[in-house]
DNA sequence: CGGCCGCTTGATGAGTGTCAAGCGCCGTGG
DNA sequence: CCACGGCGCTTGACACTCATCAAGCGGCCG
């Protein structure tokens, strides 16, 4: 641990939950400011990562929630060939670590696509909380019924077809934006087209030949990483359901 | 509530976990007797249904986890456009119900492949329930976390040819039947080919084609719905990892 | 300013969906 | 018990989507 993050540790003992932006996305969702305080007790000191870096390592043992408050995390999962799945890309307000609540490791790679920062809760206190706040634990039970949801949605997807597939990706991205505050019909896109592709099960080529084909049929306007929706209801007819 | 029912439950007010012999595959697994005990109190009269009926409607208020005792079950999603879904083929000591979880309602219908029956779990009283017993919320939590390592093996399968999807297919399938005492080398397929390619993002055609592939090359034997694989580490070899 | 990596666009082919037709098994009803 | 009907399964022919290979461009970081 650097002197700086020594330092930074003593000025700030403990995060606030309380004043965060972010909770009603994130765990206090539905908590008693009581209840939110106790919870902001066993949040560890929240940490700044750079593109590029792990927050956490597949393999490594299972020790802590992560519930990101900027930036965007790419959840990756390596097969037995070394070949790489995106299974999720993760947003401000969203909890990382569901990989390894079913053994005692992670299954995933979490990988910062930009600078992140984050706060850190252990799974033993989380769950000795519990105890006292059952709202708690019925909260971390259905954040983790979300996302077998965002499976199902994934399952869906994967039998579309590849315009179909990137319109609802974006529709979603957008979507996302929006309820976090930011603009639904400007954004940067925090991961490249290699990403996009190995997340939606399509090549590389084929997300760049789809975003000229969306940006000639005017509904986006694309320069490099930064998107401009146009039409978005012209998206949504695109996607399933 | 039929007469035979009403008989039934009285003459068996409440099941026993204790003597289930699928205990150490369902929730039970890791509770000492007593606490078995308090969950087998909570269990209502396991039900019997037939092939077709549904166990639960998507939409439906969520208001039951289903453990499965025998049979075979399928877990469906349907998109706005009516196009079906198969998420999951849930076999005896599963449970049922983790699509209700994140929202209020059911997201899936559960849909009986063959006579099933099974046990209900009212998630209220097994919220209280974890209360008194910590372990219990922390079975729960880490069931719901294999769903979503079942989400990621999907992810990972979907991204892979169509044999291996189907020898990945078979090869889980024996291995859950092995671990259920049953033969890992003969067995029933209580779907039909329509169901596999759906579950696996096949056509159905092409489901067909394969398993006559596989069969000329000797790996397995197929009579209509019955399945003898010959050559279990021949389809390993095909499987991703 | 230079090099590299990521992006774009084109040409081609493989894998698999779709359409079509025939078979056979199973359950039903006479 | 047998005949019939229907549905699920199989196999073939063809089309189409999308991956792959290849080459050139451009922006970003060192």
């Amino acid at each position: 641990m650097s002197f700086k993050q020594l330092f930074s540790s003593k000025r700030r003992p403990q995060v606030s939950c309380e004043s965060c932006s972010l909770g009603r996305l994130c765990i206090p969702q539905g908590l008693s400011e009581h209840e939110v305080e106790l919870v902001s007790r066993i949040v560890k000191t929240h940490r700044t990562l750079s593109k590029g870096d792990h927050l956490y390592h597949s393999g490594e043992w299972f020790h802590r929630f992560l519930a990101l408050k900027s930036g965007t995390v790419k959840l990756v999962t390596v097969d037995g060939s070394g070949n790489e799945y995106i299974v999720d890309f993760v947003m401000p307000g969203e909890l990382l670590g569901f990989d390894g609540l079913s053994g005692e490791r992670y299954t995933c790679s979490a990988i910062a696509l930009e600078t992140v920062s984050y706060c850190e809760l252990p799974p033993h206190q989380l769950e000795r909380l519990g105890r006292e706040i059952p709202k708690l634990s019925q909260i971390l039970l259905q954040l983790s019924g979300s996302q077998f949801q965002l499976g199902i949605q994934r399952v869906i997807l994967s039998r579309r077809q590849a315009d179909e597939r990137l319109a609802a990706f974006l529709a979603h991205l957008s979507e996302r934006y929006r309820t976090r505050g930011f603009s639904p019909t400007e954004f940067r896109l925090s991961m490249t087209r290699q990403d996009i592709g190995n997340y939606l099960g399509l090549a590389p080529e084929t997300v760049s030949r789809l975003v000229s084909q969306f940006e000639a049929a005017g509904l986006i306007q694309v320069q490099g990483k930064m998107v401009r929706i146009l039409d978005l209801d012209g998206l949504l007819r695109f996607c399933p359901q």
